[in-house]
DNA sequence: CTTGCCCTTCCAGCAACTGGAAGCTTATAT
DNA sequence: ATATAAGCTTCCAGTTGCTGGAAGGGCAAG
């Protein structure tokens, strides 16, 4: 099938795909004799691999090594976890970040007027964030 | 004061700094007779300002108008809870998703054995999300 | 006078795409 | 049969927010 086959069933538009193939996330799909890429229902298995994982927010590095790991059938389930798990700290270590961000700026913003006057606590807290401690 | 001192005092990179001088979001400070840039306190503190707002999560194109409105002392407050406003809102998505997107993984990552055995329920999820729910 | 640090500019690269141009081939409509 | 549109190809550039490095000049200490 041509990209525009392969990108509905996968989920990826075409420049993704062609992206990740020029980078090597995955392997060139054979050719049809006017040039036009040829994808298999293999192919297109391992595109939705890999949307998936970029999903969940692999990198496309992890992406690449977990779709090896997928491909290789002697794998140790234990490699794929570690992956995971440390994925999973970074996540964890992100929402965390982004919460305790989330408190200062709910903080500010609540205790602005917000209306045509000139004065504001939030341009304060950024000038100065002891200010508002 | 030269660009070295600006940033120990700012806390930002002398790199970062002359990044934000040349895409605009900070005014081009005075040139000493070598040269060099030459800093006034004032400048640091808007400075600080920026690194302030970006460690908040606002773009450096946020950073700017909220600049602007910090050095417009007739500003309407309205219009800084505006951006600040849009700004947590965005960090409230970004959250939710990322916590969603967490405990799916999660989920995978608690079912899968970790050991040397082949079979794993993280790839098996990857490949089809549908067959873990 | 040389060592070493600070400053200058400019160019390149990171991640992960996305948009657009120029030029094919193929499909559809008249 | 032909005109047009859609889909495919490659390649180059831009996005966001820096960061690293090269090449060269300034300046103080030993």
């Amino acid at each position: 099938m041509n990209i525009g086959e392969a990108s509905k069933l996968s989920g990826l538009p075409p420049k993704t795909i062609r992206y990740y193939e020029d980078t090597g996330l995955i392997a060139p799909p054979a050719r049809a004799e006017n040039g036009y890429r040829n994808y298999t229902d293999t192919d297109v298995h391992k595109l939705r691999f890999v949307r998936h994982s970029r999903g969940l927010g692999f990198s496309v590095d992890e992406c690449s090594q977990l779709l090896s790991l997928y491909e290789d059938k002697d794998r140790q389930s234990g490699d794929v976890k570690a992956i995971a798990q440390k994925h999973l700290t970074e996540i964890d270590e992100k929402i965390k970040e982004l919460q305790e961000l989330r408190s200062t700026l709910h903080h500010l913003v609540n205790t602005c007027h917000g209306d045509g006057r000139p004065d504001c606590p939030i341009l304060e807290g950024l000038a100065d964030p002891a200010s508002v401690q």
